[in-house]
DNA sequence: TCAGCAAGCTAGACCGGTTTAGCAGGTCCG
DNA sequence: CGGACCTGCTAAACCGGTCTAGCTTGCTGA
């Protein structure tokens, strides 16, 4: 029966149609939960995401990642489960009892850490992943990456071709790879053009916080012309401190932002940001875990890199 | 044993101390899957929603409400299975795919619409649901309602005493039922203030829909003192379109959004806009419908009313 | 003393698939 | 012409729980 059902082979083609005919005839639907039982298997991979409620929903990232991979699971079957975990602790309980529980045949690894510990984790509860990103630890997981580096550094060089000398940079929590990632890029795009490193403030992609670096940023003897944010959300709230100050943007400072937010275009000035493919990202992820749970080897794959967007807050330093 | 295991009666206290004794020194633990096929349970509940990434991601609703249902969801052992569908079509046999596959027990029923063909979807293959608001059509399901008139109201009022007369509106689309009702309660506050109705624009809730609703707005030959937007992103469109043209937020034209999001505290000026709790109403919805599930007869929860959150975005009119 | 009964326990059916073992029928070869 | 072998199909074991039927045991009352 399942032989047939399945398309394996051992099955003459003629009784094939007829076991499909009958159970079309029948209204027939195989059971998800006894294949679920008998093959050992979930059909399902996990998400489990452990930021603050209020990150989440100011970051386009997560629900552009989650329609991404929809749009690949649903042709397979697959279901997505969600995992919301307020703490560090929550986490890792969470990862184990999605494995115990055979509650999900994979894992997407997101918002990596540095020396993230859930990637020992996982390899010892030998739960399949796909890590977001290249981790800095060994990893026998696939990754899926997309270059962040190369879009900061056009962001900088950017700003250096307009002739920005003072660059600062407002950082995400450096425990994150792609805070760390965003920070080294930045440095690096400084170091190689010649100028010195600006002022690097480490905020923690709140709203709240870029605020806050921004005014630490404004309030220096010598203030930067120009302040590169790890992301939009940040980037929104210095334009606002600077604009609580009248300092004219992009006339006395030139800001840019990571993620290309909805509402980046709409703001005044629009935002020069960097774009990252949050859909097709997802897309990827989740094929390659597919096929890492169906026992195909996963490699490592290389996404498109992220762009850098010019709108109109940035521009030539004042004279 | 498993009467003992799950404390049911006609068993010993002694044996079944003696058997949970025996599961935890043998690390046994219940197969998950095991026990969804033998009691026909999915032990998990299912979120559809279809809407284009974009506005998700721009959205803070979602994840708030998300975590807000998971932190009961854990306590109760049960997943919460996602589905992100692009369109109308696929978004029925969403549903009906998770409910023939066992996948859920029951649903949540977001984004309600007016005249909202799912309730009657649902009804038919049986799947237990939650609607968040109050339908407009019989329903059998419990729904968990938050008042968004009187937030709405509480923003036009306010916007009435501050001494405006043309109050507009930027709307959600109609057939979204809270797009109709924050519509119905701004029209209604006005006619109760004994002032004509001002001009509505129904937009779509993205930041491109608002700033060309605002921009229609502005271009009218007497343009409004004061715009009541239907969400935080097409205010801030909006807010931008006004920086756009030299007018003045407060100044010359006070703004309103809905939402409060993670940005709108950092805007400038600060948006004065309408909060609801949304992780509050994900607790409540999830506990309304594990309730539904076991059984329980689940009647209609009233949830706090959405506040008004006075901030810089509105002042008198100008003279 | 022993039938009558309830409480407590145990064996086994059941959920609905997957997968293996075994069996029927036909072909090939000696 | 008969045994080896292959193909295609069928019957039954298995996944690991839940839940019912029936069996033990200990106690009550005539």
């Amino acid at each position: 029966m399942s032989f047939a059902l399945n398309g394996r082979p051992g099955v003459a083609e003629e009784t094939r149609a007829r076991i499909l005919a009958a159970a079309r005839a029948l209204g027939w639907t195989p059971s998800h939960r006894a294949r679920a039982l008998s093959s050992s298997r979930a059909f399902a991979v996990g998400l489990v995401m452990s930021r603050p409620p209020e990150l989440l929903g100011a970051d386009p990232f997560f629900p552009s990642f989650i329609a991404g991979a929809e749009a690949v699971l649903v042709d397979r079957q697959e279901a997505l489960v969600l995992q919301v975990v307020p703490g560090r602790e929550a986490e890792e309980d969470s990862y184990r009892r999605l494995a115990a529980d055979g509650r999900v045949d994979g894992v997407f690894l997101t918002d990596l850490r540095v020396d993230d510990p859930r990637i020992a984790l996982l390899e010892q509860i030998s739960l399949p992943a796909v890590t977001l990103g290249r981790p800095d630890v060994d990893s026998t997981f696939p990754a899926v990456v997309v270059d962040e580096r190369s879009g900061i550094a056009a962001a900088v060089a950017h700003l250096v071709a307009l002739g920005h000398e003072r660059i600062a940079h407002v950082a995400g929590p450096a425990h994150f790879l792609h805070g760390a990632t965003r920070r080294a890029a930045w440095e690096r795009t400084l170091v190689d053009a010649g100028l010195p490193p600006g002022r690097c403030l480490v905020a923690d992609f709140s709203a709240a916080g870029g605020a806050r670096a921004t005014r630490e940023l404004l309030d220096t003897g010598e203030p930067p012309t120009a302040i590169v944010y790890a992301n939009d959300l940040m980037a929104t709230a210095g334009l606002a401190v600077a604009m609580e100050r009248g300092i004219d943007v992009p006339g006395q400072l030139s800001i840019t932002g990571f993620d290309d937010t909805e509402i980046a275009a709409h703001l005044r000035p629009p935002l020069t940001t960097v774009r990252t493919d949050a859909f097709g990202w997802g897309k990827v992820a989740a094929r390659t875990l597919l096929d890492l749970i169906d026992g195909k080897p996963g490699a490592d794959v290389e996404m498109p890199p992220a762009q850098l967007v010019v709108r109109a807050s940035t521009a030539p330093p004042a004279p």
